[in-house]
DNA sequence: AACCAATCCAACCGCCAGATT
DNA sequence: GAATCTGGCGGTTGGATTGGT
């Protein structure tokens, strides 16, 4: 037999959370931090189910969550990550520091996908609706690693969001009242998950971590155990894989590279949609030369320097040493 | 001012994988 | 090993807000 049910769901309160419903989750959750859902709603006096309360404190309470309007580099975090990995909202948000899986999601729903119709994209695929068979100019293995590279960076999300949950769990088991702020973001994330990749290196995990595209600094905490890290964009966590010992990962890269310099672009450019076309045309703007030069200019060309700007975006996300504009 | 449509977003629902008994 | 629980995830809903007429 398994355990008791989780909760009696007669009688628990639903809809909208009041403040003084919030302001007892609070008090409790920093009194005592969170161990089982299960039993804290009675604890902490509150008439909801333990699943509520966990949705009120990740989605809204919590102190490590930016609210407002999302800026333009996290919007095109969203659509690049979203390139890469589909819906899979909570994979997406370990990029966006700050930002929710449910934000995210509302946010890709109500702005970013109307915003890629609107332009004949498919949000779905990430390829214009109207496109034609360009198999011919090497897409077809472009499209492959692409998506060889989402199963990586798949793999490793579910590794990091297990390290991560880990750390929160330790963190708000073990002192649930030491702070305030910024209690659990990637800081204890990457410090885990580099302590676990990169042991023995830290020379050249500093390296990485000051990589042009994130902003990262070890500075006085209220843990002395603990690095601030703040990051800004997100790729930070996938400049990490991208260490030395990551010979498939590197040799991939370098594969689509070679593919691409043979004159192959694959499909997809939303990365223009950001912001308009300047914004979008910006990206990665030193090797676009190199395209436009090679494609002899027109309409066609435009087409195809277009989804290169759109990978370049994407492997700029990968590859600290490709510029990103913004 | 009143109405309606569109938009936003917090919260719920149902499912799943892993943990627990 | 089966039954059940728990936490997490993605999809969806519906009330609130905003904008247009």
């Amino acid at each position: 037999m398994g355990r008791s049910p989780c909760c009696d769901k007669l009688g628990l309160k639903k809809g909208p959370w009041t403040q003084e419903e919030d302001q007892k989750l609070l008090a409790y959750i920093e009194e005592h931090g969170y161990g089982s859902w299960r039993s804290l709603p009675e604890k902490a006096g509150l008439h909801r189910c333990g699943k509520s309360c966990r949705l009120r404190w990740t989605n809204y309470l919590r102190p490590d969550i930016k609210r407002g309007k999302f800026n333009l580099q996290e919007e095109q975090t969203i659509i690049q990550l979203h390139a890469l990995l589909g819906n899979r909202w909570s994979a997406i948000a370990t990029h966006l520091p700050k930002r929710t899986d449910n934000e995210i999601k509302n946010y890709w729903n109500t702005h970013l996908k109307k915003r890629l119709v609107k332009m004949g994209i498919d949000p779905v695929t990430h390829k214009p609706k109207n496109e034609t068979p360009l198999s011919s100019l090497g897409l077809t293995k472009n499209a492959a690693i692409l998506s060889h590279m989402a199963q990586w960076e798949s793999a490793r999300l579910e590794a990091e969001a297990r390290l991560a949950r880990e750390s929160k769990i330790l963190h708000y088991q073990t002192k649930p009242s030491s702070h305030h702020h910024h209690g659990f973001t990637h800081k204890t994330l990457l410090t885990t998950w580099t302590s676990k990749t990169n042991q023995g290196n830290a020379d050249h995990q500093q390296q990485q971590l000051e990589s042009p595209t994130s902003t990262v600094s070890f500075s006085e905490m209220k843990e002395p155990s603990s690095a601030k890290i703040e990051l800004v964009g997100s790729s930070t966590c996938l400049n990490l894989i991208k260490e030395p010992e990551n010979d498939w990962f590197n040799s991939t890269v370098h594969e689509f590279e070679a593919t691409e310099m043979a004159g192959g672009v694959d499909e997809g450019f939303t990365g223009l949609m950001l912001a308009g076309d300047s914004l979008g045309r910006s990206f990665s703007a030193e090797k676009n030369e190199t395209v436009k030069e090679r494609s002899g200019g027109g309409d066609c060309s435009n087409y195809y320097e277009d989804n290169k700007n759109y990978l370049d975006s994407i492997f700029s996300l990968v590859d600290p040493s490709t510029p990103m504009m913004f």
